[in-house]
RNA sequence: GCGGGUGUGGUGUAGUCUGGUAUCACUUAAGCUUGCCAAGCUUACAACUCGGGUUCAAAUCCCGGCGCCCGCACCA
């Protein structure tokens, strides 16, 4: 048993993560988390929220699962995750059709078979009869994108500002092997920076500069400070190499191990469709080795670019002048009184097509639908003006921080599994961070006896009361007790003894010293909560 | 998706070759006990991946589905 067996089994036996739909004989790429590993999920993406929300102050959203097939399609989802595949019937080797001159098999040399689309994506319809296409988002950050000209508004019309989002993706994988590493319905969180693409500096950049980062960038692997990483351009922007940190930060608070971590630069060739530069932070896996569990990505302008062609509501930002430009310009007002007459219902679109153009020529000539249309010099004035022009528009560029929760969840937990010998016998413990874990600390009565277990019960509810999470044990002897709670990562143990009736104190245990410490009662919920 | 391997209580297993409804341990639960690291005793709960076939009889043999593991492909 390897240590992914052995995790996944305890998984299970102790409510972290539970293979979906079991009873039906289970579906690959599906995993319910169970009842500590929902808590503990709870709690890593709340310390996500802390890092974002919290420290970054950026706006959390939540946006539809389901997604318009338009969005999709102007995003480019639609054309990048579909792949036409072919199988050669002979050698049974699957090829992607666009990478073939023919649909033929290169080595056997005869037509392949079985040709279809492979889409990522989960399609469905919205409503009955009168249906519009639709499919479950690939991504979270399609939602933010749609409606980015509301939170410009939001923010007041200032860059840079950031939006985040929680929760599930879908990608309908080929094949999902690695268990939670690669699931089919997975939790993300996603941050999208707005940026002026003349600045991508960063003004956190400064306090952090001097720290510390584990690099691949395919050529070689080394540690750098930011500023080593920025100035000798191996990372392309302060703000790119501040979010790498801030990865770096949240990963290391959330309990993964330092050696287990590093970035590593995608390389040209494995760049996503959207996506101009992009790092990965990646968590080493005993079994699967460097698992990329975020992404990082210089998005560029292309999604908002995107969404502005298609949807023709401009996704743009404005960039104010220091000092205002005046600028002479010339203009064609067109007069609605003769032109509406003449062009009758074509009027409109000549009237905003001549708004466009750029007054040159005398002539004036309108393509209306493959119609050359000579436009009489009546029809308008050309009018010369200076204007103040005090702004320019812009569409920013977007800096993506792409986290995958169940991944890092996973990778967690595999760090923080320890197994030793304890009487000739396989002990196991999870020295998950305070703040992660499920259970923060056990109570226990020493032994069953009225006297204890009432002040236990009230020591438990007093610590609930505060917003600590318990787990209340009175069965079996005290060593099987502090073994369970090992087990699923609880750091602490208070038990209630006899001196308890004389002193009103009780023991503490710190699991990953199991060194015991003697503290009144009152000081309890403070010691506790100031160590979470 | 292709090929190979594999599937027994919550977990790990014996039994499969050579057909006769299932072994052991841990866990869990109830109780007795227990004065600080999975102690002990009693009792209890609990399984043959699913469907079809062969047979008097299938965990066992055959076929198929599903899951898991490995390789290829796919994905990033």
């Amino acid at each position: 048993m390897d240590i992914y067996d052995k995790l996944m089994t305890l998984a299970k036996r102790r409510g972290f993560l539970y293979p979906s739909f079991e009873i039906y004989g289970g579906v690959a790429g599906f995993y319910d988390y169970g009842p500590l590993g929902s808590q503990m999920k709870n709690n890593l993406e709340n310390l996500w929220r802390k890092y974002y929300i919290l420290n970054e102050n950026f706006l959390e959203i939540s946006t539809p699962t389901i997604t318009l097939y338009e969005v999709l399609k102007a995003s480019g989802h639609v054309d990048e995750f579909t792949d036409l595949t072919g199988e050669c019937p002979k050698c049974h080797n699957s090829y992607k059709i666009e990478d073939l001159e023919k649909p033929v098999c290169p080595k056997c040399k005869i037509p392949l078979e079985n040709i279809h689309p492979v889409n990522l994506m989960f399609p469905t319809k919205i409503g009955v009869g009168n249906t519009r296409d639709a499919f479950l988002r690939p991504e979270t950050a399609q939602g933010i994108f749609t409606s980015f000209h509301l939170l410009y508004r939001y923010a007041r019309e200032h860059l840079p500002f950031g939006v985040v989002q929680l929760g599930r993706g879908y990608r309908n994988e080929v094949s999902p092997r690695q268990g939670p590493l690669r699931m089919r319905e997975f939790s993300m969180a996603e941050a999208e920076i707005f940026f002026d693409p003349n600045n991508k500096t960063h003004i956190g950049f400064n306090e952090i500069k001097h720290e510390t980062i584990r690099l691949n960038d395919n050529i070689e692997e080394q540690v750098l400070t930011l500023e080593e990483a920025v100035n000798n351009k191996i990372i392309h922007s302060e703000a790119l190499a501040y979010y790498l940190y801030l990865t770096q930060s949240f990963l290391l608070d959330a309990g993964v191990d330092r050696e287990k971590l590093r970035f590593r630069k995608h390389a040209s060739d494995e760049l996503a469709h959207y996506a101009q530069e992009c790092w990965d932070a990646e968590l080493y896996s005993e079994r699967f080795g460097w698992i990329e569990c975020v992404g990082i990505a210089d998005r560029s302008a292309y999604d908002l670019e995107a969404h502005t062609n298609a949807s023709g509501v401009e996704l743009i930002a404005s960039r104010r002048y220091e000092t205002p430009k005046k600028v002479r310009i010339k203009r064609i007002i067109p007069n609605m009184k003769k032109l509406g007459p003449l062009f009758k219902e074509k009027a409109g679109r000549i009237k905003t097509i001549l708004e466009e153009l750029k007054p040159e020529d005398d002539e004036i000539n309108v393509n209306l639908d493959g119609e050359e249309i000579h436009i009489p010099r009546d029809c308008y004035e050309i009018i010369e003006k200076e204007e103040t022009i005090t702004q320019e528009k812009f569409i920013p560029h977007v800096i993506e921080p792409s986290y995958g929760i169940d991944r890092i969840f996973y990778c967690i937990l595999e760090h923080s599994f320890y197994e030793t010998e304890k009487n000739n016998e396989i002990y196991r413990i999870l020295k998950l961070k305070p703040i992660i874990a499920p259970i923060k600390t056990g109570v226990f009565p020493l032994v069953n006896d009225e006297k204890l277990v009432s002040i236990a019960k009230k020591i438990d509810k007093t610590l609930r009361d505060n917003g600590i999470q318990t787990y209340y044990d009175n069965s079996g002897s005290i060593g099987r007790r502090y073994a369970r709670m090992d087990e699923i990562g609880t750091p602490f143990c208070i038990t209630i003894d006899y001196d308890t009736l004389n002193d009103n104190s009780v023991t503490i245990r710190d699991r990953d010293t199991t060194k015991q410490e003697r503290i009144p009662i009152d000081n309890i919920v403070e010691y506790i909560s100031s160590r979470l």
